[in-house]
DNA sequence: TGAATTGTTAGCCATATTAGAAACTATTGA
DNA sequence: TCAATAGTTTCTAATATGGCTAACAATTCA
């Protein structure tokens, strides 16, 4: 599990690259080489395989070179422990809210 | 709504790092001032309030000032939008799996 | 074998990010 | 009104990020 805040950390520091979500986007359709997902992309090979490898960093994706080609694909934990963070976060935020409207309830009544 | 890849960007930015996830944990529990806010942290006050700020800038939460107290708050909404990127992901990734397996049936059955 | 394909490394540059100190403003309470 | 409080601005420095070119493998196909 490692260091869980660092892991978040490089999660959604990754996410956080338009190119790098298109990528994510383009891989949770399928692997794809390197090559092929640099295809909609005007930037250089190397530019694009600093994504990538960020990416992996990130535990978001992973990849495999067989030959030639290093094909990537999406690895599904990381996605999930981050919408899992937000979750918890936005499921807190609508706790306090219930306990606020129920203290306004008691405090209608009361009168 | 505007430029929601933009907004997307500063979101996920906005969340890499430790001390703004710290912010919007204890945003969830309720609305704090700045110092409040900058109690946990071992760091110089303009440090935290460009944290604040970034914060804002990427819509997870907001701040108005009365007297001389900015009281900061969460905005629910970029959190859910956030969340919902990443489920739609993980969704397609799901579906595909699923016509991958479906797949396989098939095939088994072809024999 | 030799050329084309696919990826990789190294190095450079511009810009963005993060942190701090110092100095300043506005409000509040004694 | 004067001091303390709460926040803000400005500047500086260190580091990280994202892009490029050029040069270099390693495979594969003709």
């Amino acid at each position: 599990m490692a260091n869980n805040s660092t892991n978040l950390d490089r999660t959604f520091a990754a996410l956080s690259d338009p190119i790098r979500r298109a990528i994510v986007t383009r891989l949770c359709e399928g692997p794809r080489s390197v090559s092929e997902l640099s295809e909609p992309f005007e930037i250089a090979l190397p530019s694009l395989l600093k994504h990538v490898r960020v990416l992996e960093e990130s535990g978001l994706i992973s990849s495999e070179k067989t030959g030639r080609v290093r094909t990537c694909r999406i690895e599904r934990r990381a996605l999930q422990e981050t919408e899992a963070w937000i979750h918890r976060h936005v499921a807190t935020w609508e706790r306090r809210l219930d306990r606020l409207e129920a203290h306004v309830q008691r405090m209608k009544r009361k009168h």
